[in-house]
RNA sequence: GGGCGCGUGGCCUAGCCAGGAUAUGGCGGCAGCCUCCUAAGCUGCAAGUCAGGGGUUCGAAUCCCCUCGCGCUCGCCA
């Protein structure tokens, strides 16, 4: 219970108790203010008709009836609205006591017990990782840190897709064509793609290729042990270099579920002989589909295909398969998808359904990447890899280290572009929420200013060096020498912490977060600007102790965000 | 055509789920600030039909309906 969850429930008592004693028991809302205008306040227009009164009489009454106690240190009335302040007093020690205490552990939420399974990224495995779909992984990593701290035991996984003419095109490639123009330095998704590119092209020219490849798919599904570990092998050499891209955001999975695994232990087959039984079930030419129009789905097909004519299963069918798997393991599911899957996934939670799972998982969704001229298409070669974004942004985060810290040595300069560059790409892609669409551009997925990574990392460096160049002090909590505005400022924006963490976690909203480092951040650059702390005679422990304190929780933000919290830069 | 999602100053974006007071920030623009803890910073200014229309309500960016624009989708592909 933080100060301010505790400043929220007095000033629900009182109102409650106030209006009890005008014999009114009717339900209010407690919200706060957009405009800052006080820290909660209750509107009294729902309250006018029960009291036949006007909102302002209301507001007015109410006023001389709650008493300014506790964390409540006044109440005002205006136009219709009941303002309450919290004490700033009650509110500077409680908070900073509480960061002292729990350190990087402030806002975390007790262990709830529930496992949590987030499965994302999930990418093709035919190719690098492209800007489109880097939200996947970075919406999930985050979303997984933020779930942790909500006190959830996480699991993150990959469901790599070995299975299928993608991969078995790929796979043909790596054996059949030269490697053509790709380096043997080259990452091994960038090499392999072009094998895989170069497969595509001839199945399309060359009828005689169409023919190879269809025998070798006829012979994977028909469980042909030797195609499908070839392809494996293929898959995991590919895999290799996504996951150095991986690594290099500073993501890591914790499983890796293979979609041959259904085919192979038979889970698949079982999923097709109990939804066989379903009453939904139909067939058309031996293939069989289960009718869904009584579960949400609309559109002229509401038919959700299970089998292929000649009994073989298809990827949705492994889907399911793979899901009651996931429910085996974890309390709850969570898949970040692009839009693309929106009716799989409805399809797929209704075949769960049916196949009486009482879990649904739960899809997020994030939009598709754009360019400034329109899609991004890897045939017409208009993508951008992610690895050359990072590539990029490192590059230029390096200049900027350059250019203002003479001092510092060869590498130390290399590994903090290395944070801020990255840095920088997985801010720009986290702040915004994933299922508005976005326009890729070069200047704002690098953005070093303003709303970005390096704004808070900056920040973070800055109460570092200050804490650095105090040396030892005595950490001491004494609201009555953090009077200044700016330090009250910057407490509030250190109370807000525990709440937004728990919006990002239990709403799954991840892109509070970024929106919160930087307000934080800010408040943190005006204090500095303003405020002096090394030379404050008196002041100067219990702002040494404010400045601690905002470096803990701005390093608690960072590292959720799934970023470095640099000590200089 | 049906379904789902999105539309907020020149550009990007928060707020929408749980309706409430002068709509949040950033980029860019303009004007300032380093004899003081890192100027990747700070201060100020200009800039808005919350896509358009209707409805519900004391009150709508927020809820409902319609229209327009954009994205995704409607495979015995994955």
């Amino acid at each position: 219970m933080t100060v301010r969850d505790d400043f929220r429930q007095e000033v629900e008592r009182r109102v409650r108790e106030a209006l009890r004693s005008l014999g009114c028991d009717a339900a209010f809302e407690v919200e706060a203010p957009s405009t800052g205008v006080a820290d909660l306040a209750v509107p009294c227009f729902t309250l006018a008709k029960e009291l036949r009164k006007a909102p302002q009489a209301i507001a007015e009454e109410l006023r001389g009836l709650v008493p300014c106690e506790g964390p409540i240190c006044a109440v005002e009335s205006v136009n219709g609205y009941l303002n309450f302040f919290i004490d700033q007093d009650v509110l500077v020690r409680e908070t900073l006591k509480e960061i002292c205490e729990q350190g990087g552990d402030y806002g975390r939420l007790p262990f709830k017990g529930v496992k949590v399974n987030v499965e994302h990224t999930s990418i093709n495995p035919t190719g690098p990782i492209h800007v489109g779909r880097a939200r996947n992984p970075i919406i999930g990593d985050t979303l997984a840190r933020c779930l942790e701290r909500c006190g959830y035991e996480v699991e993150t996984e990959y469901y790599v897709n070995d299975v299928g003419k993608q991969v078995v095109l790929l796979t043909w490639g790596m054996g059949n064509v030269p490697a053509g123009d790709a380096l043997e330095t080259e990452k091994a998704d960038h090499r392999l793609v072009h094998h895989y590119r170069a497969a595509n092209k001839m199945m399309e020219e060359d009828e005689a290729v169409r023919d190879e490849i269809a025998a070798m798919l006829q012979r994977f599904e028909e469980g042909d042990e030797e195609v499908i570990s070839t392809v494996r092998e293929a898959v995991e050499v590919m895999l290799g270099g996504l996951r150095q891209t991986l690594d290099r955001i500073n993501v890591s999975l914790d499983r890796y579920t293979w979609e041959s695994q259904f085919i192979a232990d038979g889970s698949a087959k079982e999923v097709v002989e109990r939804l066989k039984r379903s009453p939904y079930c139909g067939e058309e030419g031996g293939a069989h589909y289960l009718e869904l129009k009584d579960f949400g789905i609309h559109g002229k097909n509401t038919r959700f295909t299970f089998t292929r004519r000649d009994g073989t299963t298809l990827y949705t069918t492994r889907d399911l398969a793979y899901h009651l798997d996931k429910f085996r393991r974890a309390d709850r599911a969570v898949d970040v998808l692009g839009e693309d899957q929106k009716l799989g996934s409805q399809q797929l939670i209704a075949a769960l359904e049916i196949l009486g799972c009482g879990t649904k998982p739960e899809p997020m969704f994030y939009s598709f990447v754009s360019l400034p001229e329109g899609k991004m298409s890897t045939r017409r070669g208009t993508v951008v890899h992610l690895d050359d974004l990072v590539e990029e942004a490192v590059s230029r985060a390096y200049e900027e280290v350059r250019k203002r810290r003479e001092d510092l040595s060869e590498e130390r300069m290399r590994e903090i572009a290395e944070v801020v560059g990255v840095g920088a790409v997985r801010y720009n892609i986290a702040r915004v929420q994933p299922e508005k669409k976005m326009v890729f551009r070069w200047e704002d997925a690098m953005n070093f200013d303003g709303n970005s990574a390096p704004f808070l990392q900056y920040s973070h460096a800055r109460a570092c060096s200050i804490l650095r160049k105090a040396g030892d002090f005595a950490p001491a909590v004494d609201e009555s020498l953090l009077t200044d505005e700016y330090e009250r400022r910057l407490v509030a924006a250190l109370s807000l912490f525990p709440e937004v963490m728990r919006e990002c976690g239990e709403n799954k909203r991840i892109h509070m977060l970024p929106s919160y480092g930087h307000e934080l951040a800010s408040a943190f650059n005006q204090f500095y600007a303003a405020v002096p702390v090394l030379s404050s005679g008196e002041l100067r422990d219990a702002r040494l102790t404010l400045v601690d304190c905002c470096r803990v929780v701005l390093r608690s933000t960072i590292e959720t965000l799934g970023l470095v919290a640099l000590e200089e830069m």
